[in-house]
DNA sequence: GTCTATACTAAGATAGAC
DNA sequence: GTCTATCTTAGTATAGAC
């Protein structure tokens, strides 16, 4: 018969984070319980509590972790001169580094209302880190006459709104390869910002 | 002394719409309970369902109003037979209907998983007429040759998810008019639709 | 039609045994 | 580190008085 008691420390950490994840997706975050979470990871509500002080700070880290690796994955990326090539870059890591992480980005989208304030007002920060270089790409091909927007903040919200439709409906193994999507989006958006 | 009984029912039913519309704009359906739409109200929780059935039944016909809303103003609008012409109608009236009522379209991107599996059919099934309609502009347009996409249902999601953007930003009386802003889209839409 | 009161269930979180 | 048990609060929904 299998324990149901002892030290799993190492394991049990990393599942609930991971049981948390796809159930905040999938439900969201007011409508699941600690209760929910502990069952999906096999022990009891009340052992959740030794690897997090709240049900607040679960969601809170997984937003936080998320947009932190969004912008150190992009900050680590070849730098262009061009903001086409810049661009380009932009709207293939977007897509590909999103549609890995389907769980995490449908979170980070939907829960902002679920933070706290200040927990909501950090998750913000990073976000505008990550908007405002894609801006400043629009605004260097802006200035160089490459693109021609009206506003590049409107722009930058615009491409992004419309990038992260892709979430919504991609499944792997459909109809178009994720080339072929990037490939799409890329079309639409180079046109969008050009004159 | 105000009282604190008696018979209101044409000012009641309407005033807990109301006031469920907006907690569950703000703080997402789950997260708000029938006492804080009764309080909004100033009524006490029970007499809530003289009116509903239950909480899920407030959350589907305030989704389902808002797509029939939605389907009824766009069927009636003028037709055109250039796929150009309708497109930029589109475009307008999306934004403009939107706008005009942030906290339906909210929850109605929002709620959808919290629909009883029924209640999400159906909302699902409005929800695509109106993707439909996008669609067969943009089909009509590519047929002509006046417009260019790889693939016109992906075109479709594109250019709702870039205009449905509009909402998270936009406020009254900030920096754009709304003449400015719908300008700002339709240039932005016609370029990524067109050759 | 609304009130008070309550049945019933479930939530987040904690205490102490093992 | 996990369990069982429990505290405390709050949820949806209903019953019956007014």
């Amino acid at each position: 018969m299998a324990r149901t008691q002892g030290s799993h420390s190492d394991i049990t950490g990393p599942r609930i984070r991971e049981a948390a994840l796809g159930l905040f997706a999938r439900h969201g975050y007011a409508a699941v319980s600690m209760r929910q979470i502990a069952g999906e990871v096999g022990v009891q509500a009340g052992a959740l509590y030794n690897y997090t002080p709240d049900k607040q700070s679960l969601l809170f880290r997984l937003m936080r972790d998320h947009m932190q690796d969004l912008l150190a994955a992009y900050e680590e990326l070849e730098q262009f001169d061009d903001p086409q090539d810049a661009l380009r870059q932009f709207v293939g890591f977007h897509i590909r580094f999103h549609l890995q992480r389907p769980d995490e980005v449908f979170i980070a989208y939907m829960e902002l209302r679920n933070l706290t304030p200040e927990n909501f007002t950090e998750i913000e920060a990073l976000r505008r880190r990550y908007e405002d270089s894609l801006e400043s790409i629009l605004r260097i091909g802006q200035q160089s006459d490459q693109f021609s927007v009206t506003d590049t903040k409107i722009a930058t919200l615009a491409v992004i709104a419309m990038l992260n439709g892709v979430i919504t409906w991609y499944r792997s193994g459909g109809r178009l390869s994720l080339d072929e999507v990037e490939q799409v989006y890329w079309d639409m958006v180079r046109k969008a910002v050009t004159a």
